[in-house]
DNA sequence: GTCTATAGGGGGATAGAC
DNA sequence: GTCTATCCCCCTATAGAC
């Protein structure tokens, strides 16, 4: 068994080469625009063994979307479920995670959004997250907080989309972003770097101001 | 002459019509996933008229994305430019401006962040948005305020940021969001009413606390 | 200008040898 | 399991009649 651990470990099995690459491509053009021979070439092996080992591109793709999602929306249900953590805490975390994760993988928010655009039904039952976010303990201190007059605006969806929005679109934008404000990739990252300070304190001053 | 105005008033020239269907289907598409005959199905002609009068997708796509970029991001700027406005004015003008045009043509957002993510600078480089803003008044007025203590952030470009993803967000991640509150079209578009007035209000929050 | 028919190429998928 | 060679469909673009 050692043996077969090392071997994987050292060069990682076909299928897993095979995903990774699929992972890489699909991020960067999108399920259309991704033809099966990039997959093959990026992943260094033939183009018939894609299809051996997945069936066709649609399955291929369906499951790297999967696996994308769940990991990219999992973690903020998990924040968002801990009862221990008060609610500006849980801001500070999200955005400090989530600013992290996009800056080691930035094309991800955006692959999410336009691929969701297509069959957001596809995906989105398959993941419980609406049921789970909105019966979280975020919820319960939300409306505790909106009781004790702690934040005025009553919808929580607002609230959600402000962290959501203010984290994740600067990604989103990021060439018209770069564009106008004349950033290189080095420029860009310090001002997503910055924005895991200001964000928080933003959201504690929008909190008050709804 | 008014004959001639009259025919195109009561029904639009074939070019026009083709490039109205050009629209409508690369926006909710995009580029890769459209097919021409798509496009000619919609417009009400057959395919070979659409290579007649564009002579090719590619060069239809071009002509569709400029315009699109050019009138969204356009808007924005004349409003940025405008020395008169006081910058909480053009804030609050620049939210409800772009609510209203977001609502009224829901995928633009998306599809123009997503297909700027292959070719930037084919685009960019042909709209000086990148300049125009960063010259504008709206940049002058900015530096006062910070230089009086009205605004903490010295970075306008966080400011653009904030103001912008605030708006459009909502927009990207409208599959998400829906299926997070359970929304149909109609509350949807209720919340996005409601955040015309609260976005204002979170912005002046947001420059007293940077 | 507008159509039908078709050429031509690209890309997903498979057959079959090794 | 992995490769080469190839099938075949779909989609863009054009030829040519009207």
């Amino acid at each position: 068994m050692t043996s077969r651990k090392k071997k994987e470990a050292l060069d990682t099995s076909t299928e897993e080469k095979i995903k990774v690459a699929a992972r890489t491509v699909f991020h960067q053009k999108g399920f259309a625009a991704t033809r099966t021979r990039d997959i093959a070439e990026e992943a260094g092996i033939n183009l018939a063994l894609l299809n051996y080992y997945f069936r066709s591109k649609e399955k291929l793709f369906k499951l790297i979307m999967l696996e994308t999602v769940a990991g990219f929306m999992g973690g903020m249900t998990i924040v968002f479920n801990d009862p221990d953590t008060p609610l500006e805490e849980k801001v500070a975390l999200l955005v400090d995670r989530y600013i992290d994760t996009a800056i080691a993988e930035p094309e991800i928010p955006l692959f999410i959004m336009s691929e969701l655009r297509n069959n957001p039904h596809e995906f989105l039952e398959k993941l419980p997250i609406g049921k789970m976010l909105m019966h979280s303990a975020f919820i319960r201190q939300y409306q505790e907080a909106v009781a004790e007059g702690r934040i005025v605006e009553p919808n929580p969806l607002h609230f959600i989309m402000n962290v959501i929005g203010l984290v994740i679109f600067p990604f989103i934008g990021r060439p018209i972003l770069q564009n106008v404000g004349s950033l290189n990739n080095q420029e860009f990252e310090q001002l997503m770097q910055q924005r895991k300070k200001l964000i928080p304190v933003w959201i504690q001053a929008i909190m008050k101001a709804g």
